[in-house]
DNA sequence: ACTACATTTCGCCAAATAACGAAATGAGAA
DNA sequence: TTCTCATTTCGTTATTTGGCGAAATGTAGT
């Protein structure tokens, strides 16, 4: 039960879905997340957390930033149920649109100091 | 997205779930769902209200008594496809185990008054 | 109309949650 | 080591949520 619910409670919130759209395009670090979504860095990582913890995301550490992706070949079946049924998610959605615009022309590089 | 996020809402509460296995098994009246959660009866009426309005049950009226069932044939997509896996889930949790054991004795009219 | 009773709505309280900024952490560059 | 900067953790605040009991609603039977 604990582990169905957190499934769902991390999926019960708009800007988390957010995320994992964004995600379906291609892995992204905190800053590029926190450039499209517009909220604070330590909200952002917040909500990776609760991703990750549910086990619907995976990070590695790339020098200083941290990458977040999909957790796609998955053993929790619950998991590898709900992905599927988000990618078919919401295509049409307005804000996941501009999302995913914003996703192709960000630039840790450029976002980022370098 | 609304609607979305309404449902796996919805889900992210474990009463709600133990609400949902219990329907799996026959349609059931709020003091029957009361009496198994063991919760306050204006309680349970918030948890079916929530349930309802993201359309994973219906109900009709049977004298004073409201029956509650699952919304299996349905037109939301979502629905239809999370349905079947909170009927695939938890079937050897304990808690579930034990609802689905006193629904199968709890009765409305010894239960209330008559 | 009146009573009984299942259910819903309302008002309140406690706990959980999402948000922020500031401080701590960790890794590359100087 | 020291500086920089991405990320995480911490502390606080505002909002949401789950719980209750009391009052309101609606229906069946007298």
């Amino acid at each position: 039960m604990r582990r169905l619910s957190k499934a769902f409670k991390a999926l019960s919130d708009s800007n988390r879905i957010r995320i994992l759209k964004m995600l379906e395009i291609r892995p992204l670090c905190v800053c590029e997340i926190t450039e499209v979504l517009g909220l604070a860095a330590s909200t952002v990582s917040k909500h990776l957390s609760i991703l990750r913890d549910a086990e619907f995301i995976l990070d590695n550490k790339d020098g200083k930033w941290v990458n977040y992706y999909l957790n796609d070949k998955n053993d929790n079946e619950v998991i590898e149920y709900l992905l599927p049924l988000i990618k078919l998610s919401l295509p049409d959605e307005d804000t996941i649109k501009n999302d995913a615009q914003k996703v192709s022309t960000v630039d840790r590089n450029t976002l980022c100091g370098i």
